[in-house]
DNA sequence: AGCCTTTGACCAGCG
DNA sequence: TCGCTGGTCAAAGGC
């Protein structure tokens, strides 16, 4: 079972930015998250309290029923209608281990003119409505190896684009109580996913680590006593502006409101990008600059071209994965003094991680590559992503879930990501007997059998090939992270 | 020999 | 149509 750490991993290393910029508000009780596993939490806490209704769009989320989606399309992202509240983790454990979900809804979503009254700025991370947190935390992109993420910073966050046009006007947030926020504090941390996208569109970006104060820094600061919750009192936190909740009770997409997964995926990618002018020299930068190449994300890249970029110092370097068919791609900025100061994905892998004594020069024609190709270079590999990019993933996830949230952008926090894994493992282990990898996190080793079955039955493919092959390659890359 | 980077040229989109 | 800009190609050279 997952114990959430306050502050364990690299948030002790973060340097705390600066309190003043940050506004507290305060809705709800808060409560002490403390060592309390997360997955026991969510469920306590009803997936955060924060909305899985995209309003007009009555969306339930059914782990097993047949033929929805939610347990093979990125766990619960699903446009189908659900029966239930969320479709993830929370509620596989609900149902198999008798915990009671709480239903969602956007009650407790503080109003746009809440958050206008406090002039929080913008740009800000907004996850787009239907999309919960807890949907991210269960995300198999999101759990995935971190061991050499090249971007675990503190760097400060920047939004340089948001939401589309597609979508309805802002109205976030949602307050943070000191429970939540301690768990995205551990998910954002170096919270980086990838989300696949409409066919024509293999696009995504970095979701980074958000530059959070510890959460001590967050208790002490003082509240506004108009942050304050009237009913208890009790102090509340709040990511501002760096994180907060879109509230949005639909999306419009065309003059029509939608729900679809794909829409709301690429809502998150597009609010999402990464800048850090400010902190070039910070903790951010100086990892980057440590881990040196880009190639140290543990993939292998090809750098095809290089511009200088206008309106910026530094060049701008084009980067491929080297592996076949590969439509994987990056752009790297980098400061004059060598320092990474930007880079964006397009695209994704469509194969795994390779292990890191090929990145030093193993041929590609080894056998474990070779393994890694199979599912990769089949050759409807990519077009099966472009048909049902989803599914892909999800099904990917099956072995590894390094072909899942494959990259530097599906990267996360370490400690969420082991955490997770191990008390996915512990679950299933438990609750089935059955085995199940540690590094299956996300996409199956939360999934209960039958969910499993109905993900096969929906004619997902497979990236990585059948799990007993993904096996020795999540084991190697295992040792590897040890 | 293979893979990589460099770098100028080329192309496409946009105003 | 033209110029600008970003992205990509591909030849050349290095390791």
């Amino acid at each position: 079972m997952v114990e959430m750490d306050n502050n364990s991993g690299m948030i002790g290393s973060w340097l705390p930015p600066n309190a003043s910029s940050r506004t507290l508000l305060s809705s709800s009780s808060t409560e002490d998250f403390g060592s309390r596993s997360l997955p026991a939490f969510l469920v306590e806490n009803g997936n955060l309290g924060l909305s899985w209704n995209p309003g007009n769009q009555k969306v339930n989320v059914s782990s097993k029923t047949e033929g929805e989606v939610g347990a093979n399309s990125f766990n619960g992202l699903s446009p189908q209608p659900k029966s239930s509240s969320i479709g993830g983790l929370a509620e596989r454990m609900a149902t198999r281990k008798g915990f009671n979900v709480p239903k969602l809804d956007t009650d407790n979503i503080p109003s746009t003119g809440t958050i206008s009254s406090l002039e929080i700025p913008s740009p800000y991370l907004t996850i787009p409505p239907g999309l919960s947190p807890t949907v991210l935390l269960e995300s198999p992109a999101l759990f995935s190896d971190i061991s050499d993420q090249p971007f675990l910073t503190t760097g400060k966050l920047e939004f340089l684009e948001y939401l589309s046009s597609n979508t309805m006007p802002v109205s976030c947030s949602t307050v943070f109580t000191k429970s939540e926020y301690n768990i995205f504090e551990d998910i954002f941390e170096a919270f980086t996913f990838k989300i696949p996208l409409e066919s024509d569109s293999h696009h995504s970006r970095l979701v980074r680590k958000l530059d959070l104060p510890s959460i001590e820094e967050y208790v002490q600061m003082e509240i506004p006593s108009e942050a304050r919750n009237v009913e208890t009192g009790s102090k509340n936190f709040q990511y501002q502006p760096e994180f907060c909740i879109q509230s949005d009770s639909s999306i419009t997409i065309d003059g029509k409101h939608t729900t679809d997964n794909a829409i709301l995926h690429q809502q998150i990618l597009d609010a999402v990008v990464v800048s850090d002018e400010q902190n070039g020299a910070g903790p951010r930068g100086e990892l980057s600059a440590a881990l040196g190449t880009p190639a140290e994300d543990g993939y292998n890249w090809r750098k095809y071209g290089q511009k200088q970029v206008k309106g910026s110092e530094c060049p701008r370097s084009y980067y491929k994965c080297t592996h076949p068919n590969c439509q994987m791609k990056k752009k790297v900025e980098r400061s004059p003094e060598g320092r990474i100061t930007e880079i964006i994905y397009k695209g994704f892998h469509n194969h795994l991680k390779p292990s890191l004594n090929r990145r030093v020069g193993v041929p590609s024609s080894s056998p474990l590559n070779d393994l890694e190709s199979d599912g990769a270079e089949q050759p409807d590999s990519q077009a099966s992503f472009d048909e049902n990019p989803i599914k892909g993933i999800l099904q990917s996830g099956n072995g590894c879930q390094d072909c899942l949230g494959d990259g530097p952008e599906a990267t996360s926090a370490a400690s969420v990501a082991a955490e997770f894994c191990d008390a996915s493992n512990t679950l299933q282990e438990n609750q089935d007997g059955n085995h199940s990898s540690p590094d299956s996190i996300g996409g199956s080793s939360t999934m209960s059998n039958d969910e499993e079955d109905d993900r096969e039955t929906h004619g997902s493919i497979s990236l990585g090939g059948d799990g007993d092959r993904d096996e020795p390659e999540s084991k190697s890359r295992k040792l590897d992270a040890c």
